[in-house]
DNA sequence: ATGAATTAATACAGAGACTGTAGTCAGTAT
DNA sequence: ATACTGACTACAGTCTCTGTATTAATTCAT
């Protein structure tokens, strides 16, 4: 897509990365909590000030990525076929959210910090609820007909709930991506057929 | 229910609704971000050291008597008349969260609060999270052949989702308290339908 | 090419939330 | 009367996050 920045934007994405790994590896040897501002940007050679130019606090460090799958879901919203029901742009939307929600390492680091950090979880919590206020207005513009605007708040309200709650379920269970994903999914179809 | 407690328990409530008292006030007057922990423990004539003995976290002071409201959903689950069907429970057990749910000014300040500062709206979500989780313990044991725990987990977050977006949403656009519990109603019968 | 304007990064200082610890004193139990 | 418990305090310290002024490198305009 965008390739060729300046060199000084190009140094700029190299020091955000080089935090974002040095705090990656460090929360994985000794925890989230034991590890401090200082220490990340120490590891990553800047000073502890220039962390919180690039992210606005500690937790965001690992969210970095995490607002590109919204964009995903809201195209699959306003790409809505001709002919295609409520049920099914519900599910399609999710289903990109889902997939793309799972990949790489970091993800999984995430998942097993958001369930036990009570600090990051919260961050977390945060930003779904600000995603679905996104997605609510999209889904009340492609059926403005079937859904007012509250009604639209509601129905993504109980997507974004059911996937989260089940997902966090799955995983604090133990389970793996993979049913950790089907619990996504099932979550999904429940709410769809409040709306079938 | 329980009154004759020793003087000391009794001092111990009375300094814990000092803070309360002056926290809201000051609250109000100030604005959230604009009053210390150090002011809040001055005006109820207390040491700073003593606020965090009674609340883990500034935030905590609003939402101290939250609590209670989930027991009560959580006693409407349980106390399932037989015969009644899963949807019924449902909006029943909601129905208890909701009514208490805006009574008094505290309650009020609360909402008002929580819809405009980020981190009073993190903790709070925080909260529904573990709410969540007991509720939807309560509902498989209710229905167990109909409900397993995943599901639970999904339905029950479904509901809390629904609700809080729907009651977000009516707040942003200013609605008053009835319109909110009426946004609220209907969020639940949103997804009680997911199940009839 | 050279001077001017941006801007990522820095050093420094400070506010404010929260914690650990040790001590005091009033309430409670024996 | 005596010992014990527990709410509160004082003090010192850690950590996150912010404001401000400065530096040095990139980019832009001439």
């Amino acid at each position: 897509m965008t390739e060729k920045q300046g060199l000084r934007e190009r140094k700029k994405q190299r020091t955000r990365q080089a935090l974002i790994e040095a705090a990656v590896r460090l929360f994985e040897d000794k925890g989230y909590d034991d590890v401090t501002v200082a220490e990340i940007a120490d590891a990553a050679e800047v000073s502890p000030r220039t962390f919180f130019l690039h992210f606005p606090a500690k937790e965001d460090v690992l969210l970095a990525d995490a607002d590109v799958r919204v964009d995903l879901a809201l195209q699959a919203i306003s790409e809505r076929r001709d002919r295609e029901g409520l049920p099914e742009v519900l599910v399609r939307a999710t289903e990109q959210m889902i997939v793309n929600a799972w990949d790489g390492e970091l993800a999984a680091l995430r998942a097993r910090l958001a369930a036990s950090v009570p600090t990051l979880q919260a961050r977390l919590l945060q930003r779904y609820l600000t995603a679905q206020a996104e997605l609510a207005q999209a889904l009340h513009r492609a059926f403005p007909d079937r859904l007012d605007a509250i009604t639209a708040s509601a129905l993504t309200g109980a997507v974004v709930g059911a996937v989260s709650a089940s997902a966090l379920a799955a995983l604090r269970r133990g389970d793996g991506p993979d049913e950790v994903r089907d619990a996504m999914r099932q979550a999904v179809a429940l709410v769809a057929r409040a709306v079938a």
